[in-house]
DNA sequence: TTGAAAGCGCTAACAT
DNA sequence: ATGTTAGCGCTTTCAA
């Protein structure tokens, strides 16, 4: 129950008595319609506030089939992800996006404990959630073709692999990456290594992408310098032990926490950064890796594109066009730029 | 919106109807009353299952007054919390109570953002929620009272600083720190100092009462053996570099992360662990600090604590006894034990 | 054991 | 500009 059952809550009706008017006045009070008279709506104001009232949003809900809740689908254990510096941004963005639009935040496990034969979790199910936001994960596509389904409402962070239509938020994967490594040939660097996360990750390839774009426009050749693995930290240091055979002068490192992987291979081998080998990475997150020297990389906007995922949430229904934010290169110590190109080299707040 | 409109939802006089019984037959299937025929019963389940349906959960909130959402009240930015061991661990614990007591779990932010005289935000005010959990910290304070003040259900996980009536779930922390004590005590350490937070952290305070109760127990003296400061690694080492006049032969840290802090200062100052000092911590997190050696330490079973305060949650209204939850001796290799006494060794699952 | 009917507190036509 | 009325989909007396 919600409060001690002494409490006895005001309804709209008994607002509109003690304020001399009918419960569609209070009604359209409440709901900022403003056919209403001035006076008659400081009244009810007055008593609406004396009397500390909110209206039922149970009732609210039902007639308006909005429950004013939002969640994210959680796709491991939920103390898995609060380690992870991306889910920390992406849930403070979420956070701070139900504020600014006066939504619930819950968080859903993916699917029921039980071992439900629908991947989804009862209260999901069950349609109590006005909408919910998914990650584009491997392990997501099953939950996201769940949801679609259901006719849920849903926004995707991301770039799920199935090209079906959704409302989705991403960011500039391959514009960034694009950036970074032009970034580093325009610096000199002649054979930049690629160390990325394996093709099942989407982004992965997009960031990909963007490093072929950038060598393609420089007519630089990529033999032998890319080299996928897992995206983490052990994985950026076998896949750089493994492109150290191809002579690298820079490394550009798809993840930040890759990147840490790097570091740790190139040092082991001797090679100093950014002097022998020049680092760039990707992501910026603001919980993320705190390399030395200072990791040149690209930020992308987490929080942002939680806010905005909230956003789409709130603003409508349908499959919209995807919104892709920008990211920014911020340069560190570790790509050997010393002296940046102008304008390069300031990260605009995230 | 929660689906797309071109989906009407079965209502259950529909499922009533297909099933040849009045509405009220099926809602008493739904909500497991035993005065239905069984084989009524069965055909009503069977509509159930094929159509899909599920009541809705407005409709069920507003005639039942219980949503079925259950909040955590976030003191901090949501990512600051992330990071940490504690809370990391805490959330788990929520979300599982919530999956096995079919509750959606929310977050909220402690206080509005537009600052509002109130100090609950407006979802929490309006009454969406069945109860909230709040983290005894000093911020929470206002918070708690405000709770109260609205004749909220809330569970208090740890010990508020004033006594007024909550329910609570603690950790038995004066039992845990008693324990530790005892036991680098019992292995022939005869000065064991303490370092923990300042006295506005309650934890810090039962803690203490537990070293204390330790070394009176054994009448060994606390002279100069007693240092606080923050509850951070930061302040761990700065307590320990105070304490070092008192040439302590043991460190009992209140919290890991100060142990981390014992660490560090202890081996710049040349002191080997366990050798010449041994440490014992409190909290054992799955996502705390590693330390080398191994920190001996009070675990304390956060998860169940956080499991425990849903469960408070759901199971009733009023004020209700603490729930207390046992701590475990952990032991490692930093205190200096390595033939613990048999059935010491022995840390539960948590 | 089952059904009919009232009502939870609100919004939104529809009147006036 | 304001009031009246009819539901939203459910649970729960109350009758049968």
């Amino acid at each position: 129950m919600n409060e001690s059952d002494d409490t006895p809550h005001l309804t709209i009706e008994q607002i509109g008595r003690r304020a001399g008017v009918s419960r569609s006045t209070v009604s359209r009070v409440l709901n900022g319609q403003r056919d209403v008279r001035a006076d008659v709506r400081a009244r009810v104001e007055a008593v609406i506030q004396e009397t500390g009232y909110h209206p039922n949003p149970a009732a609210r809900a039902l007639v308006s089939k909005r429950s004013g809740l939002i969640g994210l689908v959680m796709l491991s254990e939920v103390d898995e992800l609060f380690g992870d510096p991306y889910y920390s941004a992406l849930v403070n963005g979420i956070q701070q996006g139900c504020a600014e639009n006066d939504l619930i935040f819950a968080i859903f496990p993916a699917s029921s404990p039980d071992g439900h034969s629908d991947a989804l979790t009862p209260q999901i199910a069950q349609r109590f959630v006005d909408g919910v936001i998914v990650t584009a994960v491997p392990q997501s596509a099953h939950v996201i073709a769940a949801l679609r389904a259901r006719r849920k409402h849903m926004v995707v962070v991301g770039h799920p692999d199935d090209d079906a239509p959704v409302t989705r938020v991403d960011v500039e994967n391959r514009e960034g990456s694009a950036v970074a490594v032009t970034h580093l040939i325009r610096h000199g660097r002649q054979r930049v290594g690629f160390v990325g996360p394996t093709v099942e990750y989407r982004f992965g390839v997009d960031r990909f992408d963007g490093y072929r774009d950038a060598l393609a426009a420089a007519e630089l050749p990529e033999d032998g310098l890319v080299h996928l693995d897992q995206p983490t930290t052990e994985g950026g240091y076998r896949a750089t032990i493994a492109l150290l055979a191809a002579h690298p002068d820079a490394v550009y490192a798809a993840t930040d926490t890759m990147a840490e992987g790097v570091y740790r291979a190139l040092t082991e081998h001797g090679r100093r950064i950014p002097d022998d080998v020049a680092v760039v990475g990707f992501d910026g997150l603001p919980r993320g890796p705190r390399l030395d020297p200072v990791l040149t990389t690209i930020v992308q906007p987490v929080v942002e594109v939680g806010r905005t995922a909230v956003g789409l949430l709130a603003s409508g229904d349908g499959v919209r066009d995807p919104v892709v934010l920008p990211t920014v290169l911020r340069v560190g110590r570790s790509c050997g730029a010393n002296h940046p190109p102008a304008g390069e080299n300031e990260a605009h707040e995230l």
